[in-house]
DNA sequence: GCCGTTTTCGGCCCGACTGTTTTCAGTCG
């Protein structure tokens, strides 16, 4: 998939590189055929071999050939001349929150400021507030802004918001003027990272509200404080606008905040076609503003003619299409999950015993837990060799007895070492209930040699499914080279299943790869790859993520009981 | 640059807040 990446970046910039110099239109069209490749479940160069990048939405001549010439030469001529037309330091510049196309051409043409170093000494000079139209104020607010982007740590995970999240509802919940309080955005849509949190609030007092909400603990600054919306920097850093709105129109504002951009381009789009408004306050005809529906999300998506969708989905993938022909699939739900299918326990590098984390599993409401420690080549986790193994299996087998209405696993996270081999016999393996196979090594072998020694693993008939498949850890570690589509076609022929990874900096297969895996016929399985005790929470994002992947309950192997999930082995 | 159940040309989503202005442009989401 990294051709595919590849050509994302390239359309992105020039969609960037077009904003600042005010194509609108242009730019919108190359970032919204960034966004589509970005969320192809093909190799990009498969379906140019057959001729039909043009078919894909929001791609035609034009910018197919660009994506041709750098499949081709790994560059773009077009992009090239853009980046030079651009005097330097502006995009720099536009990185500063407040910062647009235009401010940052005026302080480049009119002070020769030339990146953001540049600019705190133009305003330390104070030689900004001598330019017309700019203020004391502003100069302020320009030095505050160069001061937050040299802390800012990048999009937050998913699992490190949610507990935060929690704790704004909680607060806000203490305002006696609210009515409702949802988190709306990237956090309600479950993506992977997040850049900020959009909070949505209905009140008949919205100024109470507002002033309640920016008096939060761990509130650093206030960016902005009007009636109806306002916007926080947190302690941590994390940006937190919110919105309050009339109790009527929740509904619309919820669809409205929840996005993505592009889902709500594309539905508003639509609306416009059939003659509505689509906005914050409601769905509006168009000629005489009279309100069609306002304070309840899914009657918005009826009366524009398609079902009510998930937030998951809501990415401009497909969705808007497959709900208009009332195709959408079914997700699958947590609650569905009968069993966490990769956890550690002391034996190798976690920190709780096997009966304790079998107990917090079962407090949760599981019906199984397989028990997945490392193996002997992971020297660092206190890997286990062949006679760990099997006395760690005898030890699950005596307190599988004693449990009632709950199974222990005996499984294994194997290493899959450098040439495809697995690192326990496979006379042990077999007498596993599950057997992950993980690459922890050797990240740096190119991708024919990364493919061919998964493909191996996935060719050994003791292996269940391959543990984090792509090896990415989300903003540290990109994923290691390997041709995920032939990794995925084995493992189709193989019936060997391709794990979601649910710890927070993992996620790994992606929603993207999720999504991949089910249309190449593949089943996923979710392990938490929990550590400790509390870390089997993790679950929850696991099915975000296949969620987001479009899969169904008869995509995810944890739906199936305890006994279903062994017989997948016989 | 893309797209087409009003269109192959002429559109392309919508509104709040800020700072500075005397009525609005720029930025953001």
């Amino acid at each position: 998939m990294s051709a595919n990446s590849g050509v994302a970046a390239v359309l992105y910039e020039i969609g960037e590189i077009l904003t600042v110099k005010e194509d609108t239109f242009r730019s919108r069209a190359y970032l919204m055929a960034a966004q589509r490749v970005t969320s192809l479940t093909e190799d990009i160069r498969d379906i140019r071999a057959r001729g039909e990048l043009d078919s894909i939405p929001g791609i035609g001549k034009s910018i197919a050939a660009t994506i041709e010439e750098v499949l081709d030469t790994g560059e773009s001529k077009a992009l090239m001349e853009l980046r030079e037309s651009l005097p330097p330091g502006v995009p720099e510049l536009m990185a500063l929150e407040g910062v647009g196309p235009k401010l940052a051409m005026r302080l480049n043409r009119e002070l020769g400021v030339t990146g953001i170093d540049s600019l705190e000494k133009a305003a330390k000079e104070h030689r900004i507030r001598a330019l017309k139209g700019f203020g004391e104020k502003k100069e302020q607010n320009l030095l505050k802004a160069v001061e937050e982007y040299r802390g800012r740590s990048g999009r937050f995970l998913l699992g490190e918001v949610l507990p935060i999240i929690q704790g704004i509802l909680t607060h806000m919940r203490g305002c006696d003027a609210i009515r409702r309080v949802e988190v709306a955005g990237s956090a309600r849509r479950r993506k992977e990272t997040v850049g900020d949190l959009d909070v949505l609030a209905s009140s008949l007092e919205p100024e109470k509200v507002s002033d309640h909400f920016i008096r939060m603990p761990n509130v650093a600054r206030v960016l902005a404080h009007g009636p109806t919306k306002s916007t926080v920097v947190l302690e941590n850093r994390l940006q937190v606008d919110i919105r309050v709105i009339p109790p009527g129109s929740f509904g619309a504002a919820l669809q409205y905040f929840t996005g993505s951009k592009e889902h709500n381009v594309k539905l508003r789009t639509i609306g416009v076609k059939a003659g509505f408004k689509l906005n914050e306050y409601g769905l509006f005809r168009r000629g005489d503003d009279s309100l069609v529906e306002a304070e309840d999300e899914e009657r918005i998506y009826e009366a524009l003619g398609m079902d009510w969708m998930p937030p998951e989905l809501r990415e401009n993938t497909g969705e808007i299409e497959a709900a208009m022909e009332h195709r959408l699939p079914e997700l699958v739900e947590l609650d569905q999950i009968r069993g966490d299918l990769h956890a550690h326990t002391d034996w190798s590098e976690g920190t709780a015993s096997i009966e304790e984390m079998a107990e917090k599993a079962r407090s949760m409401g599981l019906e199984y837990l397989a028990v997945c420690d490392h193996t002997k080549t992971l020297g660092i986790a206190r890997g286990l060799d062949e006679e760990r193994l099997l006395e760690q299996l005898k030890e699950i087998r005596r307190l599988d007895d004693e449990m009632s209405g709950f199974r222990i696993l005996a499984g294994t996270e194997c290493d899959i070492l450098r040439d495809g081999k697995l690192d326990i016999a496979d006379d042990v393996l077999q007498e596993l209930d599950w057997v992950v196979a993980s690459v922890h090594s050797g990240f740096k072998q190119d991708e024919e040699a990364m493919t061919r020694r998964i493909v191996e693993a996935i060719h050994n008939e003791n292996v269940s499914t391959v543990g984090h498949p792509t090896g990415r850890l989300i903003e540290k570690r990109s994923p290691y080279t390997v041709d995920l589509d032939r990794v995925l076609d084995a493992a189709a022929e193989q019936r060997v299943c391709m794990e979601i990874n649910c710890f927070p900096d993992r996620l790994d297969l992606s929603d993207v790869n999720s999504r991949q895996a089910k249309e190449k016929g593949v089943r996923v399985t979710l392990g938490t790859d929990a550590h400790t005790v509390s870390e089997l929470e993790f679950l929850g994002m696991g099915v975000s993520v296949a969620r987001r992947g479009w899969l169904g309950p008869g995509d995810v192997v944890n739906t199936l009981t305890a006994d279903e999930v062994t017989r997948l082995r016989s």
